[in-house]
DNA sequence: GTCCTTGTCTACCACTTGGTAGAGGAAATG
DNA sequence: CATTTCCTCTACCAAGTGGTAGACAAGGAC
């Protein structure tokens, strides 16, 4: 079905546009434009721009739960399963970065939809939550406020990875190795504020 | 003269908006609207929607520069001057928003004027640069590749700060006390990062 | 063959966008 | 008083916005 697979092109398409340009940033027809095809075929795709917007963040969540769920399948502890997320979330973004700008977009706090990725990431959320949780317990992680702690990791993560222009400003052409470098730095960065202070080797 | 104070609401108007809804998101209609005054009026003082844009930058840029030297004039050096600019900059953000707002918009890859404040930007990061290169030389600070380090701290703080939807979703009411706590746990987090492994005391 | 579904298109619409032209009031200046 | 300068306004405009209506072609079902 020949369909279908404009109804893909469509989604990949809005998914860099929205990442790139933002919600507002973005119009029907110059999306079509880049698809090659007339604005009234993604409207019979999808009913309105705005359910266009929600199915693409509905298809990037799904995502972005595997490449966790990926990360979480090796059953780590500590901070090789931080690490192991963080080389997760890298290699999508190098691969794909798309879906880091809409990230960014739909966390900002006017987003058309911004409580519904909210919903999306809830379960995400919580399990990391849980595992920080557990972690600290075990000794394994500097004991602080797991919600905090995960919110620092997340900004730290994603705002590293996303601000991309900044780091141009500053003089860094995103290349692949200099991706390399800056995880390499991130994850420097992140054990140090992590580790323990009086680190105790795994439980029973 | 009344014009001149014209002038500056509409600087004031136009930041929040800019930084709530985006440059593309924003419309001169609506901004008017918001001001009670008509759309040629702000087009009377701005020639147009990017030049107004442009000069919201420019006054942003010179707040951001003064809350950096404000921050820095107190001649402090390691984690203290660290801490002393976190706070200085979350004070910035509690009782003005818009700024990190802003800043979040131009920081976008595809800011209509990212080059912009990246030029304004450059001297405050050249100079933090040179901080933390010193500070590392004397051994009051984790030793690592500045440029680095000084994004992933650019990344907690101001990813921290402005990221308040996802806040929200993961259930932080951004009230007074949660930024108070909030900052409190940044701080945890970027000493933890950045205490060297074997402190050195001061110099001579 | 005819009918119906699917998918893409042309044509159009009401509304909003950033921007221009210029009228006119108020107040300072002569 | 007349003139000029400063400021805000009304009246438009061309281009673009998201969205509707419906023509039309290609296939499959009967």
């Amino acid at each position: 079905m020949a369909g279908s697979d404009t109804r893909r092109r469509i989604l990949d398409t809005a998914l860099a546009a929205f990442g790139r340009d933002g919600y507002a940033g973005t119009s029907l027809d110059g999306l079509a434009a880049e698809l090659g095809i007339r604005k009234q075929t993604i409207l019979y795709w999808f009913p309105s721009k705005l359910d266009l917007f929600e199915a693409v963040v509905d298809d990037t969540a799904v995502d972005l739960a595997d490449a966790f769920d990926e990360a979480a399948a090796g059953g780590l502890t500590g901070l090789d399963q931080v690490q192991a997320i963080v080389d997760r979330v890298f290699r999508l973004a190098v691969h794909r970065p798309q879906v880091l700008g809409l990230v960014r977009e739909v966390t900002r706090p006017e987003s058309p939809t911004a409580s519904r990725l909210g919903a999306r990431i809830r379960p995400l959320y919580d399990r990391a939550r849980d595992f920080l949780m557990r972690e600290m317990e075990a000794g394994r992680i500097r004991r602080s406020d797991p919600a905090m702690l995960l919110l620092s990791l997340y900004s730290a993560v994603v705002g590293m990875v996303t601000e991309l222009e900044v780091q141009r400003t500053v003089g860094f052409e995103p290349t692949l190795r200099s991706t390399v470098m800056r995880r390499r730095e991130l994850m420097r960065f992140l054990r140090a504020a992590l580790t323990p202070e009086h680190p105790t080797p795994a439980g029973p």
